[in-house]
DNA sequence: CGCAGCCTTGACAAATGTCAACAAACGTGG
DNA sequence: CCACGTTTGTTGACATTTGTCAAGGCTGCG
């Protein structure tokens, strides 16, 4: 296995304050893969196998019940994903699959626990990244039992101005469909919750999203830092 | 401070595996107090100087925004909570207000910290406790995402006909209106909830529940151990 | 060119929230 | 122990929100 591969990740806040000697333990039986788009990687409900790593690419995190389907959380390079249940040596919570070519490391949960029994930084970091999950969790919760579709769709497009450095008009880095499922209505709905926003100071060309009306639309949205920010 | 009063923290998975050295030094400026009911211990954005632990009694965590307020889990003896903001010494992100009577163990944020800092086991206690509180939330964002209001409150009596040890009768243990709020809707939507369940084996009077026809009520709810489980 | 998938729109249905009224349960102070 | 007021739970009527179904336009790709 090529270091080359895994001098990306080394520099992760969660592996950033592990020995080399750790480190090298838990990249020894982990592999890099490259897999298309539409691939589902873990499935909810199987075993934590391996604690998967988003190298470039993208992917779609979601859950299913009963015939129903929805996305709970996008990853992005370069982040973790379900170190919970790696960590907890429990089943899947939600399943994976990747939205575009994307290339994957995965480290064999049976080495992060071990490694995770004798590095104490790399337990500290561990506990940095779940408390961040945690709240994360946490914010998309409030974000969904306290506003209604059309305020979560108003503050989704506020945090997104804001990566996409606060420019007026930016491109929507989702499918509609999925975003419709991230923010918990249907496609149908998402379209007219566009609309809807309208007054309020924003114009929708296909992807593409202007904010007209900066202050009209925070007026509408009321963004609260601990629901939208993402640092805290 | 008597050594009495945490004597039943300390066999907590949380505490159980350190040092006595530390664990004195955690609660070293820690201390016991007990509430009324309807105390707000906590508001949401303040800062988190105390990780808490409820010894007795029972706390509600709940947030609100724009002037309506949401419930978000309820906290019973013997366990910690906002165990997150203090380890990322962040803001809470939830409020959290005693339901009865109730006592409280109090640990600065800074001692939990340090100790942190210098006890691995210490710190892979908090792995665990973090990775399952946050596979809870994640439980209770899919329960909210994929089930309808009526699935939401037959799964939920399923889960409390277990926590009552499988009796066919047993007595809600929240008030109605708070649990409208933690399955996240009305109480008058809860009510008609109830009404809504008769025809599929359910029998409500008062606070006492009674499932008058578990099959039935099992297929229409549907419990699936990737969101109902609380162990996994 | 033609197919497939996504997005949009309209009409309609179902779910959920709101408001108002009232009954029941509770706690408090007389 | 009772009377009172407050809170909680229930119910009905209604409004709003959201979902469903069907159709059609658009786009990208073979």
């Amino acid at each position: 296995m090529p270091d080359s591969a895994f001098g990306e990740i080394r520099d992760l806040p969660l592996f950033a304050a592990m020995t080399d000697a750790n480190f090298a333990a838990l990249v020894r039986g982990a592999y890099v893969q490259t897999f298309p788009a539409q691939i589902e990687l873990i499935a909810e409900g199987d075993p934590s196998d391996f604690l998967h790593i988003v190298l470039s690419g993208s992917v779609d995190l979601f859950a299913s019940w009963n015939g129903r389907e929805t996305s709970l959380a996008t990853v992005r390079p370069i982040s973790t994903f379900i170190l919970a249940a790696t960590v907890r040596d429990a089943p899947y919570l939600m399943s994976a699959r990747t939205l575009e070519k994307s290339r994957i490391a995965l480290i064999p949960s049976q080495d992060v626990r071990a490694v995770f029994d004798i590095d104490a930084n790399f337990a500290r970091a561990v506990v940095t990244e779940l408390a961040q999950c945690y709240r994360s969790v946490v914010k998309a919760q409030k974000d969904l039992k306290l506003r209604t579709s059309l305020e979560r769709l108003a503050n989704y497009l506020l945090r997104q101005q804001r990566r996409a450095g606060g420019a007026v008009s930016f491109e929507l880095e989702h499918e509609k469909r999925r975003l419709a499922s991230v923010l918990g209505m249907t496609p149908e709905n998402l379209s007219r919750a566009f609309k809807g926003l309208q007054p309020y100071g924003l114009a929708v060309d296909g992807a593409r999203v202007t904010i007209t009306d900066q202050a009209e639309l925070l007026r509408f949205a009321r963004p609260s830092p601990l629901i939208d920010d993402a640092a805290t």
